[in-house]
RNA sequence: UGGGCUGUCGCCAAGCGGUAAGGCAACGGACUUUGACUCCGUCAUCCCGUGGGUUCGAAUCCCGCCAGCCCAGCCA
């Protein structure tokens, strides 16, 4: 992670953050960790994309052990071939490449443990802590027992040497599917029913999308990750906080099975986001009933829907890092990554001028077939990313609500008589317009004051109002998406709401023949254009966004003019 | 009902026995060649889920209660 990016997050965080006090306490002490460098890792199951709320959970892995000056690694968790797929692991290589982590050749698949796995699973035989059970699904449910009595299991006196044989043939082939388990031998009057003699290993005979055929037994989450955990030296296991309850098992494991080291598991919240759902589940939903156009869709809070939406790596990186880490169960509102978003762009994104809703304004006392050049920042925040040259002529376009026959009080832009800066040009006056038959607006008229050149009035004179056009006679034309929230519910993803009847029918509109300006057409994307609120456009390029038009006035000003009234 | 976890402003979140940081949102105002941005101000004063207790002093320690979340996949 580049050093500019650290200091913001010095300077923006002033989050406590509960894992770091935890590592320091472990440092402080030595023991198992004497001498160690803390190592973390991001362990994503290759069944679907990431998304935002990952981002957390990469930005606490990998920001963890930057600030150790420790590694975090990328593991793919693909210990059950039935969900999962080799596709998704580019997505989520790049996706979090994207975002600005890097991981050298610390990349791993839990596969590549199977053969250690099964090693540890002989020795928790060998020592008795582990047999093979013939319960089928239904009867291990039925037997697990509830709250207030213990689980029963026939099996775990089974013989050390009969389930040795049995799990050697259960890798070997020898039973079908869901005929037999290994579990462990731990404690069937657990309160904690991850404790009631847990499954270790399943038979499953699909190909595995590394593996191939080699298996035909799977290893359990709990038994699995612990073990990857300390064959990859992982001091800390960063995890969120439904694995709680799960930790006693991986400290079972650890302290159990011969291995290298032993991690720590130490869990934090998971994020939350208003009018937005974060389940895989339900965001396959939304993608295969059609609601949005793919997982890349802008509306999603994917990173690659949010990499079209516009958001920038360093937007998303700040918000996880502002938001904090914590074991409170919370929702961010949305309008908390809007504003990381904004802050970015405000600093970082180049202008353009663009017309969402164009309406010709016609500057009557400009001469003819005349056109003149201007320099114009392409961000005033930043002049080093210098200047570029735009035209001027007799029409240009204009936003329609940047004029009014009859003016409300504190209206300042264009109506009958009434002056207005064209920025960077000229002040002009207005001098009246016209309309269809049904009042429709066709054309704005004004006339240009040629002292006025640059926008500044040599009398002094005050003008309140600058209004964004583009030349008429040089400018492209586009397609214009405005996007908004697909949910109407601040939280369509909790309780037992049907989430499909929070959809927002108007997340999504398309506004054609919007005018922008004419260095546009050289931009990579094509001319269809992403937006957000607050007035930020982006070029959507498909696959990532190409640059931001910076346009404060058309939704944001028009919103707070209202409530001015 | 068993086990685990959590409750500080509308939303995040500091605080770790000494008298409630910060950010977002909101609301005022100043400034402004995009009514944006920026800047200034207001925003928990019988209070930190709640009732007790300990203490000179508690959001912070102790006990009880209430509320919410997670766990009974051969998912992760």
């Amino acid at each position: 992670m580049s050093e500019d990016i650290i200091k913001d997050k010095e300077e923006k965080s002033g989050n406590a953050n509960f894992i770091h006090d935890f590592i320091d306490e472990d440092i402080a002490k030595g023991g198992q960790f004497e001498g160690m460098t803390v190592h973390t890792r991001f362990p994503p199951e290759p069944n679907g994309y990431i998304h935002i709320g990952h981002a957390k959970a990469v930005c606490i892995n990998f920001g963890t052990a930057e600030k150790y000056g420790g590694m975090c690694n990328l593991r793919m968790d693909d210990t059950n071939p039935t969900k999962e797929d080799e596709e998704y692991v580019d997505a989520i290589k790049e996706d979090i490449e994207w975002l600005g982590f890097t991981w050298d050749d610390r990349f791993y698949y839990a596969s590549q443990y199977f053969e250690k796995m099964y090693e540890c699973a002989i020795e928790l035989i060998e020592k008795g802590l582990a047999y093979v059970c013939e319960l089928t699904p239904e009867q291990v449910k039925e037997y697990r027992g509830d709250l207030s009595s213990p689980a029963k299991s026939p099996y775990r006196d089974r013989p050390i040497e009969e389930s040795l044989d049995l799990f050697k043939r259960m890798r070997a082939g020898e039973f079908p599917d869901g005929s037999m388990t290994l579990r462990a031998k731990i404690d069937l009057a657990s309160g904690n029913f991850n404790m009631r003699d847990p499954v270790l290993y399943r038979i499953n005979r699909i190909t595995h999308h590394r593996t191939g055929n080699d298996w035909c037994i799977y290893p359990m989450y709990d038994f699995a990750h612990t073990i990857e955990d300390a064959m990859e030296h992982i001091t800390h296991s960063l995890c969120s906080l439904e694995f709680e309850a799960h930790r006693p098992l991986y400290d079972w494991v650890k302290n159990n099975v011969t291995l290298p080291s032993k991690p720590r598991q130490i869990e934090f919240a998971r994020l939350g986001i208003t009018n937005t759902v974060m389940s895989k589940r339900k965001l396959r939903k939304l993608v295969e009933d059609k609601i949005v156009a793919g997982w890349d869709d802008p509306r999603m809070p994917t990173i690659c829907g949010l990499r079209r939406r516009g958001y920038t790596p360093r937007s998303i990186r700040n918000f996880c890092d502002r938001i904090g880490v914590s074991k409170v169960n919370s929702t961010v509102d949305y309008s908390f990554l809007e504003f990381c978003l904004r802050e970015d762009l405000n600093e970082t994104a180049e202008r353009t001028m663009a017309v969402i809703d164009p309406v010709k304004l016609i500057i009557t006392n400009y001469p003819e077939g005349k056109t003149e050049e201007f320099e114009i920042e392409n961000n005033p925040n930043r002049p080093e990313d210098g200047k570029r040259t735009i035209t001027f002529s007799r029409e240009c376009y204009i936003e329609a609500s940047d004029y009014t026959d009859t003016p409300v009080k504190g209206y300042f832009r264009l109506y009958p008589g009434n002056e207005v800066r064209l920025k960077t040009t000229y002040i002009v006056k207005c001098t009246g317009c016209k309309r269809d038959e049904n009042g429709n607006l066709l054309e704005v008229y004004a006339e240009y004051d040629p002292e006025t050149r640059g926008g500044n009035a040599p009398d002094g004179r005050k003008i309140k109002g600058t209004i964004h056009w583009v030349d008429a006679n040089n400018c492209a034309e586009a397609e214009v998406r405005l996007y908004d929230n697909l949910f109407t519910d601040p939280e369509p993803d909790t309780g037992d709401k049907n989430f499909l009847d929070y959809i927002n029918p108007d997340s999504l509109k398309i506004v054609k023949n919007c005018k922008v300006e004419k260095s546009m057409e050289t931009m990579k994307a094509p001319k269809s254009f992403q937006f957000m609120r607050q007035g930020y456009f982006c070029i959507d390029s498909k696959d990532s966004c190409e640059g931001h038009l910076v346009f404060n006035r058309s939704v944001s000003l028009k919103d707070s003019f209202k409530k001015k009234k």
